[in-house]
DNA sequence: GTTCTAGAAC
DNA sequence: GTTCTAGAAC
């Protein structure tokens, strides 16, 4: 066992405290603060966005940054402005760490208890009092999303009365210095839960008549090729239907595991039903008549492969019944292997129903495809195709017309989809397996060496995509509850824009594991737009005007918006090196030659104006095609860095360091990639006295002054490249 | 009313 | 990548 309940539970050391008040306008939030100050022998800092701004309204990153100063003074923090969404108590979370914990109070009390207040207070802090109260907290209250651990609190105390208040006050105001509070949910009542079946019940009729999804498995047990045994034909019925989400919704770690012992705490068991789950059925083994024993070693080999690639996301391994064989052989070959039963396990029931009847949350589905991608046919596939509705036969079309043995594609599901509304799947990858059935085409007649090397190629596949939906669904999850079509329509546009150019890139949507590239850029699509570094790498001879230098393995020129007063590219010229994800160690005399012929040209830079300090590095995720190494000077001075992605695509992790490149390419044969949306997105900070401002303009005219030395992480191993004579460290 | 951000279109 | 612009934030 990993994690201890108590360990987790029982802090030891003692740790600053990050505490969000969640409630509306009325709720309490700012008595409570007081309250608990008043008579804490912890210090406090109480930060209120309704007067931060010099006792004038202010805005969130003026609290974000307020609070770290705080944290760094080591002072615990309240959080005092509403926080009633996710996105509201964002950036607060990130503020947590090893010594900082953060918790989330919730005065969740009657919404007319907090109007009469607003409405009857004089000298509020915000304004907000009188007539207009009752209308804003309404409207407040309309949006509320309570928080959860998952979001990165590892404390939560719901209070609902003014009790509850009482003791959460009481609670905090023991706190001494040295104490803390045990972590987890506390004082949540029963509510949410039933309001959760209520809303799932709806959704459920309204998308799938019950007449209708009981033909569908008729359908299903009479085609399937395998002797499909309907467990429990009456969890269609709505009574154990509801009580079966309330299950799910209290304890949903025996549901969902019963192949595995798991030792979930109540911690991780909340943050994990939010994990990026991809529930996958057996591949080949039903109408494709693989033999059982060697397709469980290969299922076993490629979970174990993948498993420690996924970051906290899970993998399911589905069956529909208890005494399938090849469900028990996997089970008891991931037990051997030791596999983490945190990021694999295995679950019975229909792949189809996985969340309404198994209250096991699964973000993507795989489907045993055929390999012309149509429905019917019995199985899995039949079963999926049918549960997702007629909107994924024609997202699927859109994407692949047939799939070769061994290949995966990736299908998002729309907002219309029952599997979307009703299960929470966000995509379907189809996977064609290796056929042994002589019925069926492309039959290996137990060709069993072809037959494995194909099936792994297909779990290989199969892994590879998801952990790209993982990538780049990381960040959009909020959005896409909300509005899931558009998020998805906008996320292909690219495929459908550009036909010439996806046809020479056709790993854009298809998986294909035979290609080498599945560790590298293989589902990157490249716009228009973004073609015009690769062009001149192709042809520099055409762009003669716009090259500073051409050379057998490089071109430079300058960056067409410089976002600096001095910004060059220097681009790679080899054919099919895109980004840095697709540089391996063959590509390590290039990646060398790019940075002398980098460094060659910030020293001729320094040589015109010596107050000139350069850094050379790679984007983690570049918008533009073609592996280019940016060599920009660190004044940031151009109007063309309009926004915090130019910023931060320059100041936060996302960038890489030319040297750190070099050593990592070198010593792991590939650059470690900071390639997630939220670095693009944090909060504005100076590149050298790390201060935090709330918008570009004032960014930028503090940087104009900034003379603060750059902090020490640059200035170690020539990361930064000064005039000669110039301070500067190297190691 | 003005400034600023963020999403869509290209 | 940029430009345009609606609407949020100030």
């Amino acid at each position: 066992m990993d994690m201890d309940v108590d360990e987790a539970s029982k802090p030891k050391e003692e740790k600053l405290l990050l505490v969000i008040l969640v409630g509306a306008p009325g709720s309490g939030k700012s008595t409570f603060c007081e309250e608990v100050m008043r008579s804490s022998t912890r210090p406090w800092v109480r930060i209120c966005q309704d007067t931060i701004g010099n006792g004038k309204a202010g805005n969130k990153s003026q609290c974000l940054s307020s609070a770290a100063g705080a944290l760094k003074d080591g002072k615990s923090v309240f959080i005092d402005r509403c926080n009633l969404d996710r996105e509201q108590r964002s950036g607060f979370v990130e503020l947590g760490g090893a010594q900082v914990d953060v918790h989330a109070v919730v005065l969740d009390l009657p919404a007319k208890l907090c109007i009469s207040r607003s409405v009857k207070r004089t000298g509020h802090e915000g304004n907000l009092q009188g007539g207009k109260a009752a209308a804003v907290v309404n409207r407040m209250l309309q949006k509320k999303e309570l928080p959860k651990l998952s979001e990165g609190f590892s404390r939560i105390t719901f209070c609902q009365t003014e009790s509850d208040v009482k003791e959460a006050v009481k609670t905090y105001s023991a706190l001494g210095p040295l104490d803390n509070l045990p972590h987890g949910c506390f004082g949540q009542k029963s509510s949410d839960a039933k309001v959760q079946v209520g809303i799932m019940r709806f959704l459920k009729k309204a998308e799938v008549p019950v007449d209708a999804e009981s033909r569908e498995n008729k359908n299903r047990n009479i085609t399937s090729s395998q002797t499909v045994e309907i467990k429990d034909p009456c969890h269609k019925d709505m009574e154990s239907f509801s009580s079966n989400l309330d299950k799910a919704n209290t304890v949903s770690k025996n549901v969902e595991n019963p192949a595995v012992g798991c030792p979930g705490t109540h911690v991780d068991q909340i943050s994990k039903d939010d994990a990026p789950t991809l529930a996958f059925p057996s591949i080949s083994t039903s109408d494709f008549q693989f033999n059982h024993e060697k397709a469980a070693d290969v299922i076993v080999e490629k979970v174990a492969e993948f498993s420690n690639k996924l970051g906290n996301a899970r993998l399911v391994f589905v069956d529909l019944t208890h005494g399938s064989k090849i469900l028990s052989l996997v089970k008891s070959k991931a037990a051997q292997k030791n596999i983490d039963s945190r990021k694999f396990f295995t679950h019975v029931g229909d792949i189809t129903q996985l969340y309404s009847t198994g209250g096991l949350r699964c973000t993507v589905i795989a489907n045993a495809a055929n390999w012309r991608l149509k429905p019917g046919g019995g199985g899995v596939n039949a079963a999926i195709f049918n549960a997702a509705g007629p909107a994924m036969e024609s997202a699927t079309k859109e994407r692949a017309q047939s799939l070769l043995p061994g290949n995966a594609v990736i299908v998002p599901l729309t907002s219309s989809s029952p599997l979307f509304t009703r299960e929470g799947v966000t995509h379907v990858i189809h996977v064609l397996g290796p056929n042994m059935n002589p019925q069926r085409p492309n039959c290996l007649n137990n060709d069993y060496n072809k037959g494995c090397k194909i099936l792994k190629e297909a779990y290989t596949s199969l892994f590879e995509a998801f952990a790209s939906i993982v990538r780049t669904g990381a960040e959009q999850k909020n959005k896409r509850d909300v509005d899931h079509g558009s998020e998805k329509s906008k996320k292909y546009k690219g495929a459908e824009d550009n036909s010439e150019l996806n046809i020479i890139d056709s790993r854009v949507e298809m998986v294909d594991s035979s290609s080498k590239k599945t560790d590298g850029s293989m589902n990157r699509t490249w716009g228009s737009w973004a073609q015009a570094l690769h062009q001149m790498a192709m042809h520099p001879e055409k762009h003669k005007n716009d090259l500073l230098e051409i050379s057998e393995d490089v071109v430079v020129l300058n960056d067409l918006y410089p976002k600096a007063q001095k910004h060059v590219l220097v681009l790679a010229r080899t054919g099919g090196l895109d980004c840095l994800a697709d540089v391996r160690n063959d590509h390590l005399d290039l990646i060398k030659k790019m940075h002398a012929v980098g460094l060659k040209w910030a020293e001729k830079f320094l040589h015109e104006n010596a107050s000139l300090v350069f850094r050379l590095g790679y984007h983690s995720a570049p918008s533009m095609r073609q592996l280019h190494l940016h060599v920009i000077s660190q004044d940031f001075e151009s109007k063309h860095l309009k926004n915090k992605k130019h910023w931060n695509s320059f100041n936060t992790a996302f960038f890489l360091d030319s040297v750190n490149v070099i050593q990592e390419v070198s010593k792991n044969g590939k650059a470690t990639l900071k390639d997630d949306d939220k670095l693009l997105s944090m909060e504005l900070r100076c590149h050298r006295c790390r201060s935090a401002h709330p918008n570009i303009p004032r960014l930028k005219s503090h940087i104009s002054s900034c003379s603060s030395p750059f902090p020490a992480y640059l200035l170690q191993n020539g990361r930064l490249v000064h005039a000669q004579g110039e301070a500067s460290t190297s190691s």
